[in-house]
DNA sequence: AATGAATGAGATTTCATTCAT
DNA sequence: GATGAATGAAATCTCATTCAT
């Protein structure tokens, strides 16, 4: 996003054929998305890339690499980087999850790629090593990421000696929330979910919770 | 047809033809907890419940049904049963939240029925109205008794006046953590998550983040 | 018909067991008339004889079996019968004829009969031993009757010098054509098909085209 | 895309895939014909055409697709041609149904046709559709064609005044016998069916009943 | 004699994958 | 590099037939 020195000096046809995976990948994203793994047809994913079921074969092995490959490379643009923020953020707990909760709305909730890990849910069984890959390169570093500064809150006394680990996963679980309902029931419900908001009460109550003493604010 | 219908009565063929029904039931839920929905085959459950293929047919008129059922069925047992429960409670809001996180913990984490919300999840692109049935009948259900009891629990000015449905769903949040933790990422990891600590870590920040004024403890 | 006697002298448990395999086949020939022979199910045929599917092995080894027996005793009442009357008949060809037409109409066309030749037809490729059958004990039983009264006819000089068989099958042809009718169009057709009208400018034309010099009538 | 498109540029498997409906078609023919529509298996079709049973479902939707594309295709081949010869027709009543009559000996007699209308009465009970097509596109266009020609004989004063529909479909009946013969009984039979002597008896014995007054020859 | 639960072979249909062009 | 016709294994579902009761 920022680094346009590298990209920018690509020549034409590097381009053109770098781009033939991504755009299928793309295709991929969008029909997992609706149909999930094991419904989604090469067929679909080939039409919605604007090419044939033969060319997929062309840079990927098989159904199941195209989907590993999704899930492998979605991953460091939306997290690895907001890891290295993370870790020369020097502000508040409080701050730092706002912010989060923030950059999560924009870039997974409001983007296909909240799909991977509703797939990973549902496939898990069929695909071990892909739960995995997830849980170690997606979780275990937010999860990582969030456990750093918690330890450095509470070393500061911004907030109560608690399993680190378990405050971790409590910040999560509502982004996991949000996720679960954006994928799976916001299309069949009526009543809205302002996932903003829900945020927000969430930051409110959470940080008044794990304040030492009174509230903080 | 006239004849005395007791139980001790019945035919040896009648009982298993009661039984049937459930026996499938159990293995179904046993690979659809494997496999997923799609990737279940109907061999392997008709296997599993020491049946042939076509003996499943006999009961349920498809795959899907046989889903359906096992998603409409095993949902009462352990929900509605629950709601009857929260409309008569009279304790705090506080107490009301861990005899419902333990009851959820003893109920679903330590049965298979934890891996029907995983398929619904990972199935509801293709099963729009098993997502719908699922959150109308399992999901608001579970939010407004949470929405019940957190009303109450204002009024008496147990806790702040935050919206009612935020508070459920925050409430609910660590729950669906735990539930996708351990029907998708528990078996491919070597840290053990201790869901009995995690959710007394959340009533304790939870309730103090809810508390009007200093902490209530 | 107007054979009373024997019928009415067996017991009252030889008519019931002997009602079974009527009952069955009754049920047997109204399935089949709505489906055909392949599409027909045993069920089918059992729900509406008012038994059970173990039932039929009782009295037909398999469902072929059903439709041949079917197709062998429906044919003795309406035809042999016919048969002898037409070997004493003494009067003109025509009368014949027409009788033979009214017969038909009665006999054939409103009872489910009919079906039998429409199902022989189509599945002749899968049984050609009922084709042949079919052929010789119902087609070449009818064409011979009308043979002799024909060959009669022609001696009489009522009726020119033709080949016998032609005119036996010309005389069969309109009333093939009703049979078709009933049981393939007649259903999804407005323009009513009026099957007595038609077999009656049959008489008119054909006699006239059979007469020696100027017109019979 | 752009590459000129005549026949000698089309390339190997373009040409096979044009040719491969007809191909389809052509052993679906062969193998309705033999087994009826029922019994009839994809995979016979397939062998017979020389593929496998998945290149079928590339062309047609299923099994019922293919068998109503020969019930329609089949037809206009055959009978929409005739019907606009009939049009311009001016000779003499009995010229035409000579005509007719070798036509339909050449055409359908002699060739697979024929068993399109052999399933099609054998099957109408599960496909009423394909019925109601047929009568309405071949039976009632040849009816049509036929009773235009009478029409004008009546009005010339050629054949006497009688019900034309009755008329057509007398004139229809002995090809319907032969058909039915043909297809039906001819295999299990010896003695022979000579069917265009039979036909001739019909156009004497026909046209004569049908004369005004004395013998029109 | 009758039942009806259970079987299992066999049918249609789907679709990931291959490969000649 | 791209195509798309063809494959064939596998899945769901049906139903004639069997047999313990």
């Amino acid at each position: 996003m920022d680094k346009p020195t590298t990209e920018r000096h690509l020549r034409h046809w590097q381009r053109r054929k770098q781009a033939r995976p991504a755009e299928i990948l793309d295709a991929a994203m969008a029909v997992f998305a609706e149909k999930g793994f094991a419904a989604a047809r090469m067929e679909d994913i080939a039409l919605k890339a604007g090419v044939t079921k033969g060319t997929i074969y062309l840079y990927f092995p098989s159904k199941e690499e195209v989907f590993k490959s999704l899930a492998r490379e979605q991953v460091g643009h939306s997290l690895i980087l907001a890891t290295e923020q993370a870790e020369k953020y020097e502000g508040s707990a409080f701050d730092f999850l706002k912010f989060f909760y923030a950059r999560f709305f924009e870039c997974v909730l409001q983007s296909d790629v909240a799909v991977l890990p509703k797939i990973i849910i549902g496939e898990s069984g069929n695909f071990p090593e892909l739960a995995r890959f997830w849980r170690e390169e997606v979780i275990e570093k937010a999860t990582d990421m969030l456990s750093a500064v918690i330890a450095k809150a509470i070393a500061r006394g911004e907030i109560r000696a608690l399993p680190i680990d378990h405050i971790a996963k409590l910040a999560m679980a509502p982004v996991l929330m949000c996720l679960v309902w954006h994928t799976t029931f916001e299309k069949t419900s009526d009543r809205t979910f302002n996932y903003t908001e829900y945020l927000a009460t969430q930051c409110d109550v959470f940080f008044k919770g794990l304040a030492p003493e009174g509230p903080t604010l």
